[in-house]
DNA sequence: ATTAAATCGTGATTTTTTTCTTGATTTAGT
DNA sequence: ACTAAATCAAGAAAAAAATCACGATTTAAT
């Protein structure tokens, strides 16, 4: 793990991740780097290079077996180990991701949700509770937490996330549009839906 | 537009769009590029090689006008093309991407949601109704929808892109985990939540 | 007017990523 | 056993992306 694997490496395990769970519930305990290629539209000796930093090795004319592939992603990608994350914005997109329960099988695990707004307070979602901002320099030190995914609108989101970095939060998961300012000690991934969706829409959409 | 831009610009270009917009709301009328690369940390000449696919030239020792480049971005990523799309899925995520309003400002415009479950049917999101998934292939027809925002549950996934696919819809923008087979008229555009999000977390959260 | 600093534009260089190629290996079929 | 086809492995080549470097230009300061 953390051998610094390139962002498009790792999306492209999470992918193979995936084939690999409908393969194991297909009850197929091999794989190809041909079959995986065709089904990604990408060059098989790509996927076989991918798999070589997985230190898996193939066997000529029958493949990878699918359980070890999938274990060796699971541990380069670190699954296993569990990502303590707040969500920090109770809106509509804040919800939903606390519903969204793929997160934990990704070692992502969400222990509340945050909002300024007095009729969220003590909600509880999927048993995850709201918490009043005011509470979560407190909650960040006695969790020891050090993601927050943001999830507040647009014009908040530099304010709330000054507050984050006063609070000690040391990696910020952006889903608001704003392009965030922090120290170099704070990292900041900004999810940028549109960035990559306009790109596969625009292509051939005139 | 349609320059075919890479991936990777296109979503530079957004970051820098919300640059722009944060720039005209405070009334600054120029940025340049080291400004720029600094707030995202990267090199300034990638900012200026990235301006240079916009036609858009800068002023030493000025440097851009920010009124001009949003609107060249937005040109470019065709923001004014009003794309018309359906959320199919109306769980947790669908209801948040029905209720984000920020798609309708880069030109998606989601017309409606759909649903197999009795329950959900005809509820209004957002002034977009809920259809029962049977009335898709119909009103892909009379409204010429091309492109389908997926937020079933992985396990529906395949067979409902099966569906879209025969009901002629040619874009699908795919939430789920599963790696969707499709033939290669239909282009799928893989939103890997995790995927980018774990190379972040795992780079050296040990 | 002169100088210094900031910035653009762009060609050269380097690095990274992808694709191509070839040889070795394994399996299945004859 | 032999042959053919599929597949992996790994190095070479090509392509793409990022960075560097430097001359030209503009502004501000002296």
């Amino acid at each position: 793990m953390s051998k610094n694997i390139p962002e498009k490496v790792s999306n492209r395990l999470t992918l193979y991740h995936s084939i690999m769970v409908e393969y194991i519930e297909a009850g197929i305990e091999t794989i190809s780097s041909p079959q995986i290629a065709q089904r990604l539209g990408i060059d098989d000796s790509q996927v076989r290079k991918d798999f070589k930093l997985l230190n898996n090795a193939g066997k000529c004319r029958v493949g990878y077996m699918v359980k070890e592939l999938k274990d060796s992603i699971e541990k380069t990608l670190g699954f296993s180990k569990t990502k303590d994350a707040f969500i920090v914005g109770s809106g509509h997109l804040g919800l939903a991701l606390a519903k969204y329960d793929s997160f934990n099988s990704y070692g992502l695990n969400i222990l509340a949700l945050f909002d300024n707004d007095p009729q969220k307070i003590d909600i509880q979602v999927n048993n995850k509770q709201i918490f009043h901002i005011s509470k979560l320099p407190n909650l960040v030190q006695r969790l020891g937490v050090e993601i927050a995914i943001l999830t507040v609108p647009r014009q908040a989101a530099q304010q709330v996330a000054d507050f984050l970095i006063e609070s000690n939060i040391k990696y910020i998961w952006n889903f608001t549009p704003a392009v965030l300012k922090v120290p170099p000690t704070v990292k900041v991934w900004n999810e940028n839906l549109m960035g990559s969706f306009l790109q596969f829409a625009c292509k051939d959409i005139e």
